[in-house]
Parts: structure tokens; sequence; C-alpha cells
DNA sequence: GTCTATAGACGGATAGAC
DNA sequence: GTCTATCCGTCTATAGAC
């Protein structure tokens, strides 16, 4: 096997083990066994814990990026791109329910460690922001979109932590719905004729 | 020093390094060298780490609900002490930038570990939540007060999340400022009078 | 014979528990 | 203070490919 493979197996293992467990909880022996290397092999790919972490965030941040990509071109407008965001927290609720936001807990266990990866773990926070951003701009709310962005990332860390504590399908689904007639409720009156006008 | 006040500082001193750093992440030598003990007096007053979080969470629980009970009191309606709810994000926001909330970030981290005492962490949530509906139920919302305590309660853990992360204080205010807006706009017609009636 | 990917022993440090 | 376990990280050895 190629030691890119190799590499690659051990970045998806960390991946998501730092989401079940929690990047401190998960030990370099951790990874190996589920990769199913030796620990002296291991140190032939990475050298250290946190350059493990780096390639994660940044795997995490690519399939981020790809996977808003496919949604905004998938959607027929800005608001079925929001809506395709929102849908998250259902299509991921068992997951969420076990384990939480992978970017909202890692981003607070890094801020408790006063990690250095802290910063790029936010990065990743900031690739929806500037998405959503985006999507509120294309809907015609270009003075305030940041703060609706903000807004709606803030529902949804809120809702993925408590479902976690809960584990509440109902109110999960109930949350969902709320955040769906709140974003009906951006939408400008003049932009309704927009969303079938290609940009 | 008898027995009991040395209990004490340990549980104080556990409670804030658990804030700070993670429960993981505070070892016994944390909290011993910080209390000013030796390892060996250590466990003369608690057995296991397990024991120190268990007693940490039980101060939290009691603390909260003798200050949810004050502001219950001092409040002249129950919207009142519900806006005191949504004035902790501010009154607390430089800790909260630093660490987060202190109820979600250990809940989360007990989570992931699948601590047994992520139950007895959960109770801490169910404080607010029990109090929360309370209140909304002596604002006349008997039939939904629940749904809006989940809510309120989602918001601030949202916030909460985003503020560690961003670390924007103009942010929180905004977001305090739109809970409040959402409150004002929960409050029956029927109910307004009964604000400045007592129970 | 050299390069690559692997394995496993060994080290100091520190963890929790007694 | 001591015990055992486990942590991270370094070390050397080896197997096969080219």
């Amino acid at each position: 096997m190629g030691a890119g493979e190799t590499r690659a197996q051990i970045v998806d293992v960390a991946d998501w083990l730092f989401y079940e467990r929690g990047f401190e909880a998960t030990s370099f022996a951790d990874i190996a066994r589920d990769v199913g290397l030796s620990r002296g092999n291991f140190y032939y790919h990475f050298k250290t814990k946190d350059e493990i972490l780096g390639a994660v965030i940044a795997l995490r941040k690519a399939k981020t990026k790809a996977m808003l990509a496919a949604w905004e071109e998938r959607a027929a407008s800005p608001a079925e791109s929001i809506r395709s965001f929102v849908h998250i927290l259902l299509m991921n609720r068992a997951k969420i329910m076990a384990h939480g936001c992978p970017v909202g807990t890692l981003c607070a266990e890094l801020a408790k460690l006063d990690h250095a990866a802290r910063v790029e773990a936010n990065g990743l926070l900031d690739v929806f922001r500037a998405w959503l951003r985006r999507q509120f701009e294309r809907l015609g709310r270009e003075s305030d979109a940041d703060t609706l962005a903000l807004h709606l990332l803030m529902r949804s860390q809120g809702v993925a932590t408590l479902a976690t504590a809960f584990r509440d399908e109902a109110f999960i689904r109930r949350e969902v719905a709320d955040m769906e007639a709140w974003l009906a409720a951006q939408i400008p009156a003049s932009s309704t004729l927009e969303a079938h006008r290609p940009d």
C-alpha cells in the first residue's frame, strides 16, 4: 500500500475518533490500532498529534467546501441552499445526538485547551459563515447578510448542543421547522421572483 | 482547618479547573497544586476523580438553584425573570468568550467520553429548563412553556459556542437584544397587566 | 544497495489509584 | 510515597521493491 493511501486512512480514522471521543481523549495508540498499524510505523507518517489534527481539520475543511458547493449548485434558489444547511441537523441527527456537532465541539475543546490549532478549527466555522453570508447576499440581504449568517450558525450550534444532552428528536424537528419559518420571514418581498432567476 | 473546609476548597478549585480546561485535561495533580495539598492528603478527601466530578456537579446545581430562586424573587414579572437569564450572556461574556458555557461544555465533554456522570451533568441543564418552563407558565404560556424554555436554552447555548469561537462581543449583544425581542413577542396580550400583579 | 513502509523495543513523563 | 498503566515520542531493525 502506498504511503499516500496509509496517510489518508490515518486521517480518516483520526477524523472519526476526534469526533467520537474528542481530540484529547484520543491517543496515538487508538488511531494506530483502528488503522491496523504499529505505533512505530505510525510515526513514519505523522510526527506529532498536532500534525494529525492539522490534517484532520484540513480534510474537514475540504469536505465542507465541496458539500456547500454542491448544495449551492443543486439548489434552485439561495433560500433552498440555506434550507439544505438547516437540514443537516435532521440528516445527521443520530450522530449529533451521540457526539454533537463535529465543528462546534472541536472548536469548544480546542478553545479550552488553548490549543494552537484553535484558529484553524475556527476557520471551519468561517467556511460555513462565509457560505451562509453569500447565500443571504444572493437573497437580497446584502446589508445584514453576515448577521443573519451568524444567527443561523448560532441556532444550529445551540440545537446540536441540546440535542446531545437531551437526545430528543422531536426537539430537533421542532427547531428545524422554526428555523425554516424564520428563514422564510427573511426573504425580502422584492426577491421572491429572483429565486427562479439564474445568477 | 477542618476537613469540611478543605473538601469545599478542593471542590471549588476543581469547579474552576474543569471549567477552564475541561474535565479530562485537568489532573489530580493540578487540583492538588492549586489547593496547596500533597497528593497523599488529597486521597483522604476524594478517592477518585469521578467522585470530585460528582461533587462539582452537585455544587453547581446548588449554586444554580440559588441563583435562579434569587432572580425569580427579585423580578417584578416572569418576563423580567427570563430577561435575567438572557443577561447571563452579557454578565459572563468575558468568561464565556474564553471557556464557553460551563454547563454546555461540560455536558458536551461528558457525552463524548460517554461518562457515567453524563446524566448528572444533564441534570444541570434540566434545572435551567424547569425554571424557564415555570417562568413561561407564569407568563401564561402553559401549553408550550417547555418548548419555549428549550428554545431559549438552545439560543443561549448557541450564542455561547459562537462567542467562544469568534470572541465577538458585538455578536453577543446583538443576539441578546434579539432574544429580548423574541421574549417580548411571546407575552400573551392578556397577561400584559399580569406583569405588575403579585402572584 | 538504496529507498520505502513497516514493526517493535525503549525512554521519560505523567496519569489515576492506593 | 509508591504502584501500575499509559501517554507521547525516539530509536533501531527488517521486509520487500526497484
